[in-house]
DNA sequence: AAGCCTATGTATAACTA
DNA sequence: TTAGTTATACATAGGCT
């Protein structure tokens, strides 16, 4: 690899002899990996990145950089991303289920969907809004007298609220665990909430599927001349 | 390339032979990627598929084949993952809106976070209020005589609610916009939100930034006929 | 910058154990 | 099979345009 002296592997300090060995050897490289693909009928992927962030690839013919990139993920333990996706998606089912039982709760407070409790449940529910009633009679005065107390003795704490929110969600979700219900499957409600945004309802479903990845659609963003922004040199091979 | 003979490129027919050629070959290829890598400072993603599907990767120091694959992606249009990856970001988002909503309306409801209303808004909650306890009462009289009518003829429907609901909403990601908020600063009540599972409150806050792309759930399929599942063989550098 | 040249160092096909 | 040897073909550093 080396003519008139052997060479040192280690970084070229002058800028123009690197940009230049890095085109040689970039084109020494693409040639060895094609021969390598037609020689052993294997698939390669090169990516290179130059010091000046230019970036370069090869490809097999025949095959796509996404391809190549599912075979490569589906060999590997997940990722960070992968983690990192998921948790996501978790966040979102669960903001759905506690969104779902705010939404009960609401409903609940306004008179509907009552159907599904028992009398004593009705009972204990009137006796609440009663007391919320109270609460909002006191408030009104205070109101009226211009006081604004903030820490009021009997009212129940948001703390409170949210304790029991939490605990109906955790009961929920432990059903729907008992159900084999999985996070990519978002119940109808994931959709009428969605549905919301729209106004009328008939939004398309969401639909998350379990994805695997997926790269470029189209190459060659080109902005070649110049030397603008970064681009890309797709090795094609003639074979 | 060659000796006792020029070979052609061309696919090697003897199956020993050309797994040979492919272990030697992938090893010269490596090790000119890592040269590359050296003398000018370059980054290399390397990806190999052999002829039985096996996987071969080099990657350069200092790198993950992520990194190497997001300045890939950044350097292309936006492809179909980003896309949907940022839909689940603004669903997300959306989502946290509406249940802070949900929340508001719950704990006035409940007689909380009164502050903000004025005399006369206090007054028609009180009214609302008393209202849905005559609903409740109405129903609790029903559940006593067994009577199950799930047509009510003064009471608000659930659309009624949902559109007031999606109004406020509205209302509030307008304001939003005008503040400059966008999708990845998800404001306070995100982490509240997620605070939930933990009881506690002090969830680490969840970090969603900008991301280019996302991977795969739990792979690992392996249906591969002889041996074990597709492995892969990383080839580390010396150096 | 971009090509050609060529002496020299490397990679490797075929062979052997 | 996997590892070591060797003769040869190839890749390329440094020059020169």
């Amino acid at each position: 690899m080396m003519a008139r002296g052997k060479i040192q592997i280690k970084r070229i300090e002058n800028t123009t002899n690197r940009q230049v060995t890095f085109s040689k050897r970039k084109n020494g490289l693409f040639k060895k990996a094609h021969e390598l693909t037609v020689l052993c009928d294997a698939k390669v992927s090169i990516i290179l990145l130059s010091s000046t962030d230019k970036l370069h690839e090869y490809l097999s013919p025949n095959t796509s950089t996404k391809q190549i990139y599912d075979d490569y993920q589906r060999t590997l333990r997940p990722d960070l991303w992968d983690t990192h996706y998921k948790r996501l998606q978790e966040t979102l089912r669960k903001l759905g289920e506690v969104n779902k039982n705010l939404q009960i709760e609401v409903s609940r407070r306004v008179g509907q969907n009552l159907e599904g409790l028992t009398f004593s449940e009705l009972c204990s529910l009137e006796q609440e809004i009663e007391g919320s009633v109270k609460d909002i009679r006191e408030k009104k005065y205070k109101s009226i007298t211009g006081q604004t107390d903030t820490a009021r003795k009997k009212a129940r704490s948001a703390e409170d609220a949210h304790k029991r929110l939490v605990y109906e969600y955790n009961a929920r979700e432990e059903e729907a665990r008992h159900r084999g219900q999985w996070v990519h499957e978002n119940g109808g409600h994931y959709e009428a909430v969605m549905g919301y945004e729209s106004g009328g309802g008939s939004a398309p479903p969401p639909h998350v599927p379990i994805p695997v990845f997926a790269l470029c659609a189209d190459h060659h963003s080109s902005t070649h001349a110049g030397g603008g922004g970064p681009d890309i040199t797709t090795y094609r091979l003639l074979q």
